[in-house]
DNA sequence: ACCGATCTTGACTTCTTTAGTCGAAATAGA
DNA sequence: TCTATTTCGACTAAAGAAGTCAAGATCGGT
C-alpha cells in the first residue's frame, strides 16, 4: 500500500512549482535542492510531467518549470494515478480501468477492497496542491502560534 | 498503492479457512482450488501464516490447515501488515514503526499522508474475516432474493 | 510395520519494477 | 556567438514479485 519514490518526488516537484507563485518559473536545480530530490532522476519525472500537461517549461538560460495549470483545480490523486497507476488496492475496483477477476462477480472481497479505494480515494482525490500549500502555512505559523502562547 | 498478489492469496486463503467452519483441517489442494491460488506458491504461503501464528497445520493424512485464532478478532489488516510490511503510504506516518524523513517535522506533506493512513486503516483494521464470511453470506442470500421477488 | 497422502523446507528461476546515471544535443537569452 | 540551461534517449544495478521444484519429515489408516 506504499506510493513509489518517484510518485512522491513528482508530488513534491509539483508541490515546489505550486508553493513558488512567481511568475518566473524555476529550474530543476532549486526544485531538485529544496525538495531533496536526485537531480538527475527529477529531470526525467519532470519531463514525464510535462507530457501529461501537469506543468510547462522553458528552455535555455532564466528557463526552468512552472504548473500547467491552476493549484487549486489539481489533486493529489490525479498526479499519484499518473505516475503510480490507479490508485486502487486491486484490480477489479479500480474507477479508470477496473479488470474483472477470475471469480466474475462472485467475489467475496469486492465490497471490501472497494470500501478501501473510496476510503483513499476521498482523501487523495479531494486534496488540492493549493490546499497542500494553505495547510503548510497555516501549520508553520499555528506551531509558532502554539509555542507562543 | 496496490497489495502485492501474495498479499490477497494470503488473505484469500485465510477466508477460505473461517468459511471452512468444520473441525476438519483443509487440504493445500482444496484451498488452492477454491481460491484459485498456485499450490506451490499457496504452500509457501501457508508456511509464512503459521510461524507467524495465523494459522495451525497437521501433517499426513487427512492433514490440513485451520484457523489458529477466531475469525472475529482477526483483522484483515493484521494479515496485510504481516505480509506486505506496514499499511502506510510513505514510512514516515507508519504507526507500526515510523520511520522519520529527511524533513525533520518540517514537513509539508506529514499531515496529508496520515490522513491517508488513517483511511486505509480504518478500513481494514475494523474488517474481521468474520465480517467477510457475514457479508459474503449475507451478499449471496440478497442476490437471490432480488431475482426471485 | 508399512504405504501413501500430506505438510515442510529451502534453494532456485524468471520477470518486472525501481531508482537512478550518463552523455550529447537542442535551445533561448545576453 | 557564447553560455547556462533544459531535453532526450539509452543504459544499468539492485531489489522485489511471482512462482517452481525436489527431497524430506510426519501422520492416519491397513
Amino acid at each position: 500500500m506504499s506510493v513509489s519514490s518517484r510518485c512522491y518526488y513528482a508530488i513534491r516537484a509539483i508541490y515546489a512549482l505550486a508553493e513558488n507563485n512567481s511568475s518566473e518559473p524555476m529550474k530543476i536545480a532549486d526544485i531538485a535542492a529544496k525538495e531533496k530530490i536526485p537531480i538527475r532522476f527529477l529531470e526525467v519525472i519532470l519531463g514525464q510531467l510535462k507530457g501529461a500537461g501537469f506543468v510547462q517549461s522553458r528552455r535555455g538560460a532564466e528557463g526552468g518549470y512552472r504548473l500547467a495549470r491552476a493549484a487549486d483545480s489539481l489533486t493529489v490523486g490525479e498526479v499519484m494515478r499518473f505516475v503510480d497507476g490507479p490508485i486502487a488496492p486491486v484490480d477489479c475496483v479500480s474507477q479508470s480501468r477496473p479488470k474483472e477477476c477470475e471469480f466474475h462477480g462472485d467475489c467475496s472481497f469486492f465490497g471490501f477492497w472497494g470500501r478501501v479505494r473510496s476510503a483513499v480515494s476521498g482523501v487523495v482525490d479531494h486534496t488540492t496542491f493549493a490546499d497542500l500549500v494553505a495547510e503548510s502555512r497555516e501549520r508553520r505559523r499555528g506551531y509558532v502560534g502554539d509555542w507562543v502562547i
